[in-house]
DNA sequence: CAAAGGTCGAACCGATCGGTACGAACTCGG
DNA sequence: CCGAGTTCGTACCGATCGGTTCGACCTTTG
């Protein structure tokens, strides 16, 4: 959004316009396939205020990065839940949710894995390590909740699945790989030694 | 390798030196994270031998991903075959290799995915995307030894797993994210439709 | 109207990037 | 022993990098 010269009509607003933004362009190029300065031509803001809000680029690439991981986890919990009370159908809508992701054309791997293989470095590591926990507290939650014996295992190998759905619809093929790795997720689900329902 | 000034030793072992001295440094400071002076450096050549072998920085970045999927797709393979003649044997034996790798305190997860996510141009995901070819004919191989009846989607659902198990190696966990996967393996190939044992 | 503060645009900085050039040192085949 | 071919080390090139600074502009607050 082309921030007005002037200002005061919200440092935070314009904060968060820079955020939201910025996603797609790194998305997009990588984090580090793209300057400072065509990166803030490309969101139409000056470099001053880029470094007036966040320090560095990568005080923009972090904050990005966290605001990302919370979208979309939610986004994939909100598709879970919308499919019912049933943890079968949820986990299979979650899949479904994912296949819809790979089929966008803009679609180009997880940002936070793609983000971590470039910056090895700490504060970028942390963030992607804390969105695998999102995803798998929200998949242990569908296993335990499936009755399953010990969900903590049951929900990394969903993560699992998860993740390599996500790798492989990205670098090999996104035909059908959501569609594959929900047969595989109802199929790991079904043969896991039950407890009994638990909530 | 230093290699000595004058030269006619043999030049297909210097760039075959020099590929092999380059993979690990390569691996852990990622294909930007190090310059060419100082990769150079690093494996003891000057940079006009650099360029006289490979002819640019990312000449030698293509030749060290090619050598390094088929090496590591190999060790995997031969993992699996010294196994037995049992599918499930085999598709153990590569999930226990996987923990094994996860286990060097050098790894940095799959160098071919994390190439990809830098690079995003043509010719490093094209190897990538052969890399994931060379699992999947490993992994269908098996299902289809397995008498699953369509051994093509099993083989990417067992794809997924070993991508997805070395993600979550990489960037959250890497304690027992082989015997995880591999358990989970096993599951699917037992559950899957057969046709009777193929070969 | 005046002061304060957010923003722009462009100039500027030192560092580093990938790649080239060149003379000297060296090993081989003839 | 001489020329061809490799390598080293270093200096060098233009481009780009992340980051800083500054004057002008604009909007809000009082």
């Amino acid at each position: 959004m082309p921030v007005p010269k002037g200002s005061t009509i919200d440092p935070e607003r314009t904060r968060a316009a820079m955020m939201e933004a910025v996603t797609p362009v790194l998305y997009e190029r990588g984090l580090d396939g793209i300057g400072v300065a065509e990166l803030c031509a490309s969101i139409g803001v000056s470099k001053e205020t880029l470094y007036r809000h966040f320090g560095s680029k990568d005080g923009l690439v972090e904050a990005m990065l966290e605001a990302r991981s919370e979208r979309v986890t939610s986004w994939l919990a909100e598709a879970a839940a919308a499919a019912g009370d049933d943890p079968r159908d949820q986990l299979a809508a979650l899949f479904d949710a994912l296949q819809q992701w790979y089929d966008d054309p803009v679609f180009r791997g997880c940002a936070m894995l793609n983000a971590a293989a470039q910056h090895h470095v700490d504060p970028v590591r942390a963030i992607t390590a804390r969105h695998l926990d999102r995803y798998l507290e929200l998949l242990t939650g569908i296993a335990r909740r499936a009755g399953a014996a010990d969900p903590h295992v049951l929900g990394r190998q969903l993560l699992m699945l998860v993740e390599g759905a996500t790798v492989v619809a990205a670098h090999h093929d996104p035909a059908a790989a959501g569609e594959h790795a929900r047969q595989a997720a109802l199929t790991l689900l079904s043969a896991a030694p039950r407890t009994g329902p638990q909530d």
